[in-house]
DNA sequence: TAGATTGTTAATCGATTAACAATC
DNA sequence: TAGATTGTTAATCGATTAACAATC
């Protein structure tokens, strides 16, 4: 209900927050106003203060915030309270880089299954994980109904195996291919990670930077 | 001059762009209007005339785009007609992910080096290249003069490591570290990929989706 | 020419910033 | 109490959408 009215804007800064929040908890901070906080942040302290307040009053007039309760609110908003159950598809480089590298539990999940179609890396360990086949895709997720699944797998799979995740109860996609989930299923998380757009991006910052246009003119 | 006044929302839809464009010239579309783009990637068309506008004309009217020459110019626009020198710092699971995964040719970069700090993965070899120590950091860029760089090392050595680089000439990082390299670096181009925050951004959305909200209050 | 679709201006919408009264 | 800083309303800024004349 009042979830639904919080802008994406908002949301896309809440895992910053609480990161930096964690950090000045483990340098001592007990208290910290919304200018202080904003100038360690690069923000301004009336967008901390808009940004708060859609959740509700976590702050006090004249002390500002205490650090470790405001983290815990924002991680409860965030619903790192709880530990969704997680599904990898795909253990090649990437997914096994996501698999070792992610720490899913202060994440507010937990990685349960890996799978993947090759059969040169079913059966592999990673973590403590051993790769399972695809074929047992559907017989796993009726046993432990995972509600998140990270996708690592080539786009032109990543429909069929999506459609099927969703069918077995999957709710919530990580998705590192260039499908587009939301154009085909609309009640389901997706969130997009498009390395190779962020790369370009870059690209993009550098030719823009001091004399690389000129070279090119003169 | 005229780059600088492009909004960022403006540049962050430039890749997928390029991406869309090259998909319909792969399936064989020569020419496309707004109207159909927008459907194709949800946007709207307005939207789309309004980001091509920012940079020339590139359509004509009563026909729509060509696609491949669009596509041209979306390219030349994010720079991927030149190809820069980039290096890797950190070869641990995501370092080697990133540079097994990524097609940098395709994104304007080339990587020329890898680096990592742990004598048991210098030496190993990543596709073409070779690990590196990071004691010849200094000597390869000298002689090889790499414009941008890839952070996948531990937050704690990232500010040391960028303050490096950038004293070899390095000037583009894409930084998946958080360290805030923004803050203490200027004219210094940097494309932040924060996977973690991705992921807790999932469990928010997660925990707005059907059910979750009640089942804490019942 | 008539139809289509752009390029571009104007209107709307949303997000950020500024200001200040409330209050600790 | 006086000083500090929030919570919140109002003002500004920027981005998206709508509209339409230009033109292929």
């Amino acid at each position: 209900m009042s979830k639904n009215s919080i802008s994406n804007s908002v949301i896309r800064r809440l895992p910053r927050y609480h990161r930096f929040l964690g950090d000045l908890e483990a340098n001592g901070y007990v208290r910290i106003s919304s200018r202080e906080l904003a100038e360690k942040m690069g923000l301004t302290a009336s967008q901390i203060r808009q940004d708060f307040n859609c959740f509700g009053e976590f702050g006090q007039q004249g002390y500002g915030y205490n650090v470790k309760e405001l983290r815990g609110e924002i991680g409860k908003i965030l619903g790192l309270d709880v530990s969704t159950p997680m599904i990898l598809l795909g253990a090649g480089n990437l997914g096994k880089a996501i698999a070792a590298h992610i720490d899913f539990r202060n994440r507010g999940f937990e990685l349960i299954g890996i799978f993947d179609a090759n059969p040169a890396v079913v059966g592999g360990k990673i973590g403590e994980l051993t790769v399972k086949s695809v074929d047992e895709l559907e017989e796993f997720c009726k046993a432990n109904r995972p509600e998140a699944a990270i996708l690592c797998i080539p786009k032109g799979e990543a429909e069929k195996e999506a459609d099927r995740l969703i069918s077995y109860g999957v709710r919530a996609f990580w998705n590192f291919t260039h499908y587009d989930l939301r154009i085909s299923h609309k009640d389901v998380a997706v969130e997009n990670v498009h390395l190779g757009d962020s790369l370009t991006t870059l690209s993009y910052a550098l030719s823009g930077i001091s004399g690389k246009e000129k070279e090119d003119k003169e």
